[in-house]
DNA sequence: CAGTGAGCGAGCTTCCGCTTGACTT
């Protein structure tokens, strides 16, 4: 037999040394590090009046692959295509054939790397699907004329650099109206009963360990609002009926409850939990699974998919066996992903299940071994049994009035034997129907409606995952690209507040350009996109449908809608030249300058006193002022943010005065060297004089 | 650690999704 040798590409290097691994020396395996090809970044590359015809370029970063990809075509026998089974993978393949001028590329997929997977799929080769590959045109076609065509119009009417998208711009939206709902919102006062009580004719010592309470929830046999008690005035008159009324069990129901695993983590997912558990942006996240992947440790790290390889099944059965018992083990268990995955890959889990993060505690370092135990406790917490508790839900009455107890205890505790999670057990004392209880003591308690909370990294993710919005690939970037842009801000709770500039091109946007904004865009594309996928529609169709209104509306909003002035005026008169300042909007947000620009350069930061402004001034005199300046001229330490975000201190009379510190100073001062003390970040007070030592025992 | 803006009217800004290093902060 001929000896001939294959070509095999793929996306990913990692993927491409695994597989060599698995396949004979008659095999090349390579990566084309995701797309070869692309529209032109600096015009649109889209003839609209030639039926959409993209011009594609290789990229200069794309350029060293595609020679070096080129010289390995020439001189293998065949070329086999082996990227991802979704639509961005069939036309990576695509756009490699035409990049490569390959005849006859052969095109195969495997979901799982398995010698076994892998010799079946080069069995059965395929071709290009190219109905696939017009779904990815229309959906790459749209996305650049939505983005390069409503970008300039931003240009135009508010400030030159600003973006929009089809991702980005929804995002920043749900932040905008995340804040309108905080802003409407109106605490409510309501308050809630809770009666402490205990068995009757129970003589043992140990009596008060049989007290527990119980809530207020019925009155008049109808249940009990949330809000329905809205004073302490209502309050007072229900105890009043309570004092001294019979309190009785009315009935008791115990059951098993069971509390299932997580699936395991897809990338959105594992983002949440890097963001929940330890403050991980999604950045963070993924470079620590990046580097996961490629040493080997964890399957591919950008995926929807909750899909799990056979083999790993086995495998998880084995450890849990093996180290928990049978009875922990679920079996093979199956999730699936929600609609919208495309699936190429399996969910993120260890590649070996036995490699507990105990085990790698030597190998791997901090952050790493944190994301690692994630990933490995909620895959192996996947294929484990629910745990399960004995609950008691108990009714109590007392006159008119009805009370609920509930109490659970873990029986068995299942899959929370690897996957921390926290559950309360509440006991219940031993009681019997028609049982009479004495009233230990009754409380009412006032409480307030909370407003909703603002995203943060998490939420956000995830309520963009929720409405098919952004890809794996793209969640953390699409965030830090609406960060950079000053849309959206994170404040010091690290969550997220839209600024003025995000608010203005948000409602640019939503009254003029209302369906490229509307969260249910992405959905009614991707039906279309499917429409495609499946031959039912041309691309072309497709994006003409779109573009014709979208065009005219474009034209129309040129001509109707005025620049945004962002100017505004104000009363004070410059210090150095006695002409009007005014309020205007940079780069970093307002500030004062004067009308005499270019001859008068003089600017000054606007210092607000809440934290909607882009200063917040703290109660403090500013240390070195306090040292040079009489005391009227003394400036106050404000909190400010850096040019990448970071908050500081500093004195808000910059750049008259040039104090500044990381830690956030408090009104004290150093018992040794007079320097004001600081907070640091983990809470402890210490000096900000560098040379001192002193430290505040807490 | 801390800056922004105007207009000569040049040349540029901008999208989403697939992949990693090679750059400098």
């Amino acid at each position: 037999m001929k000896k001939t040798e294959s070509l095999l590409i793929v996306e990913s290097p990692t993927k491409a040394r695994t597989l060599g691994k698995f396949l004979g020396k008659e095999y090349k395996v390579v990566a084309s590090f995701g797309h070869v090809r692309d529209l032109p970044k600096s015009k649109l590359g889209v003839d609209v009046d030639k039926n959409f015809e993209p011009t594609y370029i290789i990229p200069t970063k794309a350029k060293k692959v595609v020679s070096a990809l080129k010289k390995d075509a020439k001189s293998a026998d065949e070329v086999i295509l082996a990227t991802d089974e979704d639509r961005e993978g069939e036309s990576i393949s695509w756009h490699l054939a035409e990049a490569l001028g390959l005849k006859n590329p052969k095109r195969i997929v495997f979901h799982e790397i398995t010698k076994t997977a892998i010799e079946h799929a080069l069995k059965n080769p395929g071709k290009i699907d190219m109905n696939l590959v017009n779904a990815q045109q229309a959906r790459r076609v749209l996305d650049r004329i939505v983005g390069y065509k409503l970008s300039p119009f931003l240009w135009k009417k508010i400030s030159k650099g600003l973006s929009a998208g089809r991702v980005q711009s929804v995002a920043v939206k749900l932040v905008v109206e995340k804040e309108e709902e905080i802003k409407k919102f109106i605490a409510v006062e309501y308050w809630t009963v809770e009666a402490t009580l205990r068995p009757q004719m129970t003589n043992n010592k140990s009596q008060i360990t049989n007290e527990f309470v119980a809530f207020l929830n019925k009155k008049n046999g109808q249940p009990v609002d949330k809000l329905e008690i809205k004073n302490q005035q209502e309050a007072d008159e229900i105890l009043k009926h309570l004092e001294n009324a019979n309190y009785q069990i009315e009935k008791i129901t115990k059951k098993e409850t069971r509390k299932n695993p997580l699936p395991p983590f897809t990338t959105s997912t594992l983002q949440q939990a890097g963001s929940n558990k330890f403050g991980y942006s999604a950045k963070m996240t993924m470079s620590l699974a990046q580097k996961l992947y490629e040493e080997g440790h964890i399957t591919y790290h950008r995926t929807d998919s909750l899909n799990l390889s056979e083999m790993s099944l086995n495998m998880a059965q084995d450890f849990i066996t093996k180290n928990f018992g049978k009875e922990y083990s679920s079996g093979f268990k199956v999730y699936k992903a929600g609609k919208g995955a495309q699936e190429a890959h399996e969910a993120i889990r260890p590649t070996h299940a036995d490699h507990t993060p105990e085990s790698l505690k030597g190998e791997l370092e901090g952050p790493k071994l944190k994301i690692y135990t994630l990933i490995w406790q909620r895959f192996v917490a996947s294929q484990m049994v629910p745990a399960i508790f004995d609950s008691t839900a108990v009714e109590i009455t007392a006159n008119n009035y009805g009370f609920g107890a509930n109490g659970q205890i873990l029986k068995f505790d299942g899959f929370l034997k690897v996957y921390p999670m926290k559950f309360s057990e509440n006991e219940m004392p031993v009681l019997a129907e028609k049982e009479m209880l004495d009233l230990v003591r009754i409380t009412p308690a006032q409480h307030f409606t909370e407003p909703p909370a603002r995203y943060n990294e998490a939420s956000l993710i995830k309520a963009l995952e929720k409405h098919g919005i952004g890809r794996p690939s793209t969640y953390a970037p699409t965030l830090s690209t609406i960060q950079d842009r000053n849309y959206i801000i994170k404040n010091e709770q690290k969550r997220f507040e839209p600024t003025e500039m995000g608010i203005i091109v948000t409602d640019m946007l939503v009254k003029n350009f209302p369906q490229i904004v509307d969260i249910e865009f992405t959905a009614t594309m991707e039906k279309e996109l499917d429409e495609v996928a499946e031959g039912k529609d041309t691309w072309e169709k497709t994006i003409k449908d779109f573009y014709g209104p979208f065009a005219q509306n474009l034209k129309e909003k040129y001509d109707q809608i005025p620049k945004e002035d962002l100017n505004i005026k104000t009363d004070k008169k410059c210090p150095k030249c006695g002409k009007d300042m005014v309020d205007k909007m940079g780069r970093f947000g307002r500030f004062y300058a004067c009308t005499g620009f270019p001859e008068c350069k003089h600017t000054e930061s606007i210092v607000k006193t809440t934290s909607d402004g882009p200063a917040i001034t703290l109660d403090i005199v500013c240390p070195k002022c306090a040292q040079g300046l009489p005391a009227g001229r003394q400036g106050k330490m404000a909190a400010k943010r850096s040019k990448r975000g970071k908050i500081f201190y500093g004195c808000d009379q910059y750049p008259a005065c040039d104090m500044a510190t990381w830690d956030k100073p408090i009104n004290e001062f150093c018992p040794t060297c007079k320097s004001i003390l600081v907070e640091n970040k983990k809470g402890q007070i210490k000096c900000s004089n560098k040379e001192c030592e002193y430290k505040k025992s807490e």
